[in-house]
DNA sequence: CCTATGTCAGTCGGACTGATATGT
DNA sequence: CACATATCAGTCGGACTGACATAG
């Protein structure tokens, strides 16, 4: 039978547009957008971030870098390498444990950061355009929200989450 | 009504942590969650996500579906061989013009769809857990603005943007 | 000729898992 | 030995640009 079943089926009780859609399209949008203003200055997304979290506080290492940006301490160690490559950050062994390397921006890396700051400030001025101030805030608190219940809640028990 | 101008640090006029990063960070995580909760039905994201786009209105080219998903038709194309070569997609030419072809969900598709949106689902309203009625739809509001309004500055004139 | 469409090919950034070496 | 840290190696999904053939 001719199946014209469009308007029979249930709506996502999420509402329309899923939001796991809309952070997907957005990412996609604003990670090309930074990659181009970050271009000019050869630094990637990933690299940017780095800088910016070593801006806050410096003398970390690679483990402990990589559980701040919420990656694997090996996405981390390529990120730092094209850094050091690049004489954005210096590594040197901690001297109170041989394995450990403690890593630090150096006065490049600060300068790289920013400018690449500077950039990357005012496109995501330009992206919150439109929403006001109070907007933004619940924006933010949103976001971290729906972050750190996924990240808290235990793989696989989707349906169980009543904590 | 101090308002005193600490010039020894910028003072991120956009808030502290940057949404840029929020987006980033929800972004890697949902993905991750998603792309664990699709594995039992051997789908990735993006072929989850353009089985979506298939569901509410069939017949789409491989243009049109990649406009629909804002990707290339090239990356639309590689989505859509996974799907044909799974049997949840078939493709036909266009009966008006040779060079097209159209794309519909089979019944294995849709039901592969089905399935995997009760997961994605769940997945989804657990995220939002600790988030109001509200303030879920002033998410989907403030997401949409920053994609759109993204999508449509012309790149480089970021600058341009006056705060 | 020009445009839109499809598709092959190569490449990329970013992240992952596994394995391994080493220091405490 | 257990454990954390670093790092090499391989792989992956997802997206991109370029080049090209073809249909209208």
């Amino acid at each position: 039978m001719a199946t014209r079943v469009s308007r029979a089926r249930a709506p996502a009780p999420t509402g329309r547009p899923k939001v796991t859609y809309l952070i997907g399209r957005l990412h996609r949008a604003l990670r090309k957008r930074i990659g181009d203003a970050l271009s000019p200055l050869k630094l990637s997304v990933a690299q940017y971030t780095t800088l910016s979290v070593m801006q806050s506080r410096e003398r970390l290492s690679n483990a402990q870098l990589a559980s701040r940006a919420f990656i694997t301490p090996q996405a981390m160690n390529e990120v730092i390498q094209g850094l050091e490559a690049r004489k954005l950050v210096t590594r040197r062994p901690d001297p109170t444990h041989g394995r450990i390397v403690q890593l630090t921006l150096t006065d490049e890396g600060v300068a790289a950061l920013r400018r690449s700051d500077a950039a990357v400030r005012n496109l995501e001025l330009s992206m919150l355009t439109g929403l006001t101030a109070a907007e933004r805030a619940a924006l933010r608190k949103a976001l971290t929200s729906c972050t750190q219940t996924l990240e808290n809640s235990p793989p696989g028990n989707q349906a169980a989450i009543l904590q």
